[in-house]
DNA sequence: TCGTGTCAAGATCTT
DNA sequence: AAGATCTTGACACGA
């Protein structure tokens, strides 16, 4: 069985290597025009889009099929202070260019809306800005030739005290959403307030794909066993390619805390388990030396486990 | 040039 | 009820 590598948002190999250039709407109120302030925005925005297909382009000359592209793409871009931008017509062929390489490359992308997109809030505007955010997500891909496939992972979002109410207010709130959006959505499991069990079992109600984090799950689990587990959670996938996210703890105190790299002994286990069920999938390295990490990692399979690699990035198991 | 406080956003924990 | 913390990389400002 085949099993992909892929890292977040930055190479740490690529000179200038970060898409996330950003500005601040204190610096954009200090600007005046309204020309000059769309113009600043633009330049930004510009630039990560040619970062992005940079990285783009070194995954693929490293055969890297897996990435995750960084939210901060349009620096601003829900804010009200951009309101009236266009940044998807400003992008001009930009965004169909960076589609078409990623199409033509074989190459598996997504995003992560951050933690402040909560789709189970109980107040209207909270949710209001949710929908907001996954709409600007949702342009992304669009405008870079994609349908709707499962291609933003999000979490289930708070507890509000109750969990059975935020749980039911989170299928509400997920049914209610036009299809160019839930179409697009995958559920992981946190690390504090949501299980794997429990995001698994709202899965498989909602028929929405689930993404395994085998870091939160360590940190946040009720004694429930992978190996009970993973074939329900492949089994959310159909016939895609269920992808799972791995990284270790950043030291003894800060648990929680991704680490520079990413601990052989902590992904090792979840690999003998996913070999009983006979199903590729696809593994995103969170760690924050990015790339490097994603790298030492296969190295370490192959030179340590004896796993054999079959790409750069791609490991036969 | 370097170090550090601050930054769009919410929820939860601590006091 | 108010403030700190979470988490993160980069901006922005001051020394």
């Amino acid at each position: 069985m085949r099993v992909r590598f892929g890292y977040v948002a930055i190479s740490l190999a690529v000179p200038e290597g970060s898409p996330n250039k950003t500005t601040t709407a204190k610096a954009l109120e200090s600007i005046k025009e309204p020309i000059d302030r769309i113009s600043r925005l633009r330049r930004i925005m510009l630039e990560n889009l040619d970062t992005t297909l940079r990285i783009l382009k070194y995954n693929s000359a490293h055969e890297i099929h897996l990435y995750r592209v960084t939210s901060k793409t349009v620096p601003l871009a829900t804010h009200p202070i951009v309101d009236g931008w266009d940044y998807i017509a400003d992008g001009g062929s930009k965004w169909r260019e960076i589609g078409d390489y990623i199409r033509t490359n074989d190459m598996r992308v997504s995003a992560h809306p951050d933690h402040f997109t909560l789709l189970n809030s109980p107040k209207p505007e909270v949710l209001a800005a949710s929908l907001t955010d996954l709409d600007y997500h949702a342009r992304i891909f669009e405008s870079m030739g994609f349908e709707a496939f499962p291609s933003l992972v999000m979490h289930v979002g708070g507890l509000y005290k109750e969990k059975s109410t935020a749980l039911m207010r989170f299928r509400e709130h997920f049914a209610r959403l036009p299809d160019r959006l839930r179409l697009r959505v995958m559920l992981e499991n946190d690390d504090k307030m949501y299980t794997a069990a429990e995001v698994l079992s709202l899965c498989e109600e909602l028929g929405c794909p689930m993404v395994l984090d085998i870091h939160h799950h360590r940190c946040n689990n009720k004694g429930e066993s992978l190996q009970d587990l993973w074939p329900r959670i492949a089994a959310t996938w159909s016939g895609g390619i269920p992808k799972i996210h791995v990284s270790s703890s950043k030291n003894e105190k800060d648990v929680r805390a991704h680490a520079d790299y990413v601990d052989l002994k902590d992904v090792f286990p979840f690999l003998k388990v996913a070999r009983e069920i006979n199903r590729d999938f696809d593994i995103m390295v969170e760690a924050k030396q990015k790339d490097m990490a994603m790298f030492q990692l296969v190295e370490d399979l192959t030179l340590e486990a004896g796993i054999s690699r079959t790409e750069q990035a791609t490991i036969e198991l």
